[in-house]
DNA sequence: CCTACCGATCGGTAGG
DNA sequence: CCTACCGATCGGTAGG
């Protein structure tokens, strides 16, 4: 077998990311992860260090790309509300076609030892408080609706969170459509716009 | 010791539901339970059959919980909107007061063994359709944004799942100040009303 | 409600 | 990359 040397600590960590996804970190075990890769689970060993390593490689690939795509919107130079849009987009595209975003992003990351925990927490609250920052000039700037920004953040990164899960690429609607979907009812509310609002605030 | 009966079965079942909540099902041992009770972790087993069952009464609860007030909602003579506003507000204080609710909503039901799983999965499901129910019914009466109705549903209840992850009580907003925030994003969007649109659809 | 203990499974290592 | 195996911990039971 001389054929071209394959990626395979890369295909480890691709099955690890969806184990953990489906059935949670905890719950799978080097055993699983093994039979998915085709392998002993003593033989994992020679790709990869621990359990752990891999949950922490996904972790940071993941803060570092979301970091470093909000380090390119700051510098567009575009109205406040489109640079929250292009975030939404990141995330919802993210959603769809990464599979290691939703070990990193919806729960997993908790069971994460020190120093790394810590780490991945400072980063994902670099990334809100950036977010928050361009929420707070939007509304300034009259594009965004006042809001508590914090409120707003939290409601529309959580609105995200389970689009892996409803999502199936074979139904009705395709992955841009369900984006743009997602994005009018962010933007535009629930609220048919002809309505007269009495209540609610 | 013989003050008036306490509900030790309870205590267990709250106790499990938070920990299921902050280290999710698979993490938490039945020896992190004992000690969150003070009991050994055999003497649980004089109050409880078993781990698994402890996630079925947990997850069965809030699924009844959560049809028992669709029934309500559906008989009121209230415009569609009025409904949908009814169901968020009660994902929204659930969120926020019921321990065991996360623990059912979030993720932890996938750990349920047959036929549980089916069980569950059917209430939910029948839960969703009655709700898309209405969705339909209020875009046909003009109260409600056209749009796929799935997406509307996932991305609505995705956004109220992480409520109690960042909600905190003590902080700048109260509950009912919070949940009015929320509803105003959801209804009314990001965007400031006096915009004119030209983008995003 | 406790002590004592069960078989099963866990993440991981030794050695080749 | 495998076989063989480690100590630790798991959910749960026996017996009192």
């Amino acid at each position: 077998m001389e054929k071209v040397e394959k990626p395979k600590r890369q295909h480890i960590l691709e099955s690890a990311a969806i184990l953990f996804r489906d059935k949670g970190y905890s719950a799978t075990s080097m055993r699983d992860l093994a039979r998915a890769v085709g392998l002993q689970a003593s033989s994992l060993y020679n790709h990869i260090e621990s359990k752990e390593k891999l949950l922490q490689e996904i972790c940071l690939a993941n803060a570092l790309k979301f970091l470093s795509m909000m380090e390119k919107v700051e510098a567009m130079d575009i109205p406040v509300a489109a640079k929250v849009e292009q975030l939404l987009r990141l995330h919802i595209r993210t959603a769809i076609q990464d599979v290691t975003s939703v070990t990193s992003f919806n729960d997993e990351w908790r069971h994460l030892g020190e120093p790394y925990l810590s780490d991945f927490k400072d980063m994902r609250r670099d990334y809100e408080q950036r977010f928050i920052h361009i929420l707070r000039q939007g509304i300034e700037a009259g594009e965004i609706r006042a809001q508590e920004p914090q409120v707003v953040l939290y409601t529309l990164f959580s609105s995200l969170r389970w689009l892996y899960d409803w999502f199936q690429p074979g139904r009705r609607l395709s992955a841009p459509d369900v984006e743009e979907e997602i994005l009018n009812l962010l933007f535009y509310g629930l609220r048919c716009s002809s309505e007269l609002d009495s209540e609610s605030v």
